[in-house]
DNA sequence: CTCTTTGCAAAACATTTGCATGCCT
DNA sequence: AGGCATGCAAATGTTTTGCAAAGAG
């Protein structure tokens, strides 16, 4: 999957819900799919400032959390901050992450808990779940 | 397991680290210990504002995070806050819950999907990991 | 008597909102 | 032109910290 066409394929998200194209949004874009780890706003907006300096905080929490709506990324909370990481559209099916605690990189994982769960939650009414694993990736080990 | 044996245990574990055994410490244990389910902070001053008055976000959030560095509560985030439930010594080992989204109660899973995790993070240092269920108890359910 | 715990207040931090201006379509 | 996007600033909500006073051992 080329980097041009998750953009591409996010950029249509956008426009599929009446969503306007701004060059903001597409550097943003950008960002995740280059960096294909878990990020927060803080370091979206490091990186960001760079190319527009005057771009302030709400419009990239604005835009997390549009991207996050249209399914163009995915969120999780650690230590109280939000992190995010580009939902790619090939792998649409169910999955998990790894995510290194040191440079924030993710690996899908191919399991899912839910499917050796069994009776247990008989009589519940099972909404959603969350399961991610963390440590140091390879390069991080050394 | 009785209540009263939980609430000694956590006193102990207190006291084995060398910290003071006070009125309101006791109070918030029971409290968990009473409840069994996750609860915030607020949940948490709300309840304990009852018995004193005077008493203090401050020192709410110290002691929640004293018992949490000693074992007694867990914690977990939803939703930007931090939830705390007791950490039963009765289920001394390692596992999940289901967390109901309504009324916080929780409800032990005897399944870990680090089981089924197979070779995938073969190169991977694997430190923690994170998994819940979400949804509604049958009480709640109605 | 000493050292921890508590209350108070203020700060820190991430996130959200209102409103006026500016830009995409 | 019209409506969404942005910047600015201020507000919100949760959590943390410094310091002096009160309490446990």
């Amino acid at each position: 999957m080329s980097k041009e066409l998750n953009i591409e394929w996010a950029i249509e998200r956008l426009k599929e819900a009446n969503y306007k194209y701004t060059d903001k949004r597409e550097a943003l874009v950008r960002y995740f799919v280059d960096k294909d780890r878990y990020l927060s706003a803080k370091d979206v907006q490091e990186y960001m400032s760079e190319q527009f300096p005057s771009l302030s905080f709400d419009t990239i929490y604005r835009n997390l959390y549009l991207f996050t709506e249209l399914g163009v990324l995915e969120s999780t909370e650690l230590n109280g901050e939000k992190y995010f990481h580009f939902a790619c559209r090939l792998s649409g099916h169910h999955h998990h992450h790894f995510i290194c605690k040191n440079c924030g990189k993710i690996k899908a994982l191919d399991v899912c808990p839910m499917s050796i769960m069994g009776e247990q939650l008989e009589g519940y009414n099972v909404e959603t779940h969350r399961f991610e694993v963390y440590g140091l990736c390879p390069d991080c080990k050394k």
